[in-house]
DNA sequence: CCTACCGATCGGTAGG
DNA sequence: CCTACCGATCGGTAGG
């Protein structure tokens, strides 16, 4: 199979903790935490089973590392997208464009997130779990206040927060990043459906319908 | 943990292939593939690991035909559903109406699916890949179709039809069929979401926005 | 960063 | 349906 520079290299001691994580997200992502081994792992940087050893106390900590940091990540930049304005339309299509922003640059990050919670540990996993659960309630106020206001027209706000957010982690599953469309232009596009789909009228709509 | 009625009773020979496949289904939906051991499934079943083989050849035929029997099922569902009319429309309506309703009261068969498709052994996973190509395939071409009649208005058919089967699968992660609303009300309201996001006017439109 | 090794467990088989 | 067992591999440690 395919293997890294520095595994096909001869030179020695290129092995960095960043490079041990880097490669377990890629595997993590591939064929899951159980199905990703401590050896594979060291394979694909050149070096034996033990010497990963050096630079990560255990396997269990790559994870933990990881999905943390990702999950903290989507939320800060959830927050800063909502604080840019007060209209609930563009609160809701900017909160949408930087979700698919960063699952589109980052899917190993979101699959593994989605993919291996079970495989966390207590009490990281209810930790990840409540950032989920405020992701998604700071979310769905956004439509509820959107339809208070007679700007939006939904009958479940929930349904609607939890299709938007679930729509968003999936482009991970399938967008390429090195494809012909930006992850700017997902971004933009799917921040229109978000829109579109809370019933909401967009003022950046592309093409009339008076045909 | 918890353990079927069938672990607890000392009752013997209650087994059955169709029960390990239940079991396993339920096992890989929480923990994965790689996460669930032969073990596991055996002591929830209340019976010795060695047991198992008298009912199942193999672990993997296990994931095997639970992924292709689930596949095969949501393609034919889709097709039966577009079958019933030839507006698009009604038919991008119906067709997201049957994802919705079948990963809301199958979740573990989505999870596992759209989880463990790299634990399956080829040629099966290709077989697997091809189905969904040939739904996504379906699925999207009813978009565009809409979109040359000027019923629909989109700028890419693949996000729109991407993100609207993501948005349907996605629905096994959180929805619970055992909870205040319906799976039929779930897939009605995610088929005016289809709808409203290719930028079609829904016949069903719950409330006017002339407040 | 390595070799050598630990106890535990893996999927699966033998032979009742 | 069981006990006993197979070779292979798991995550991780000892001791350089």
């Amino acid at each position: 199979m395919s293997r890294s520079a520095s595994a096909e290299q001869g030179s020695r001691a290129t092995v960095t903790p960043k490079a041990v994580r880097e490669t377990a997200l890629t595997l993590f992502a591939r064929v899951g935490y159980h199905g990703t081994t401590m050896n594979d792992i060291a394979r694909e940087l050149g070096i034996k089973k033990p010497s990963l050893y050096v630079h990560v106390r255990a396997k269990q900590d790559l994870l933990r590392d990881l999905i943390l940091e990702t999950e903290e990540r989507l939320l800060a930049e959830f927050h800063e997208a909502v604080a840019s304005t007060d209209d609930a339309r563009e609160q809701l299509r900017r909160a949408m464009e930087a979700a698919v922003r960063r699952h589109a640059l980052h899917p190993r990050q979101a699959l593994v997130g989605n993919r291996d919670m079970s495989a966390l540990d207590e009490p990281h996993r209810e930790r990840v779990h409540e950032l989920r659960v405020e992701h998604e309630r700071s979310f769905r106020s956004i439509i509820e206040r959107g339809t208070e206001q007679g700007v939006f027209d939904v009958e479940s706000p929930r349904f609607a927060s939890f299709a938007l957010l679930e729509m968003a982690v999936s482009v991970a599953r399938w967008f390429d990043p090195a494809g012909p469309a930006s992850a700017d232009e997902l971004a933009r596009q799917y921040g229109e459906f978000a829109v579109r789909l809370v019933g909401g009228v967009s003022r950046r709509r592309t093409a009339k319908r008076s045909g």
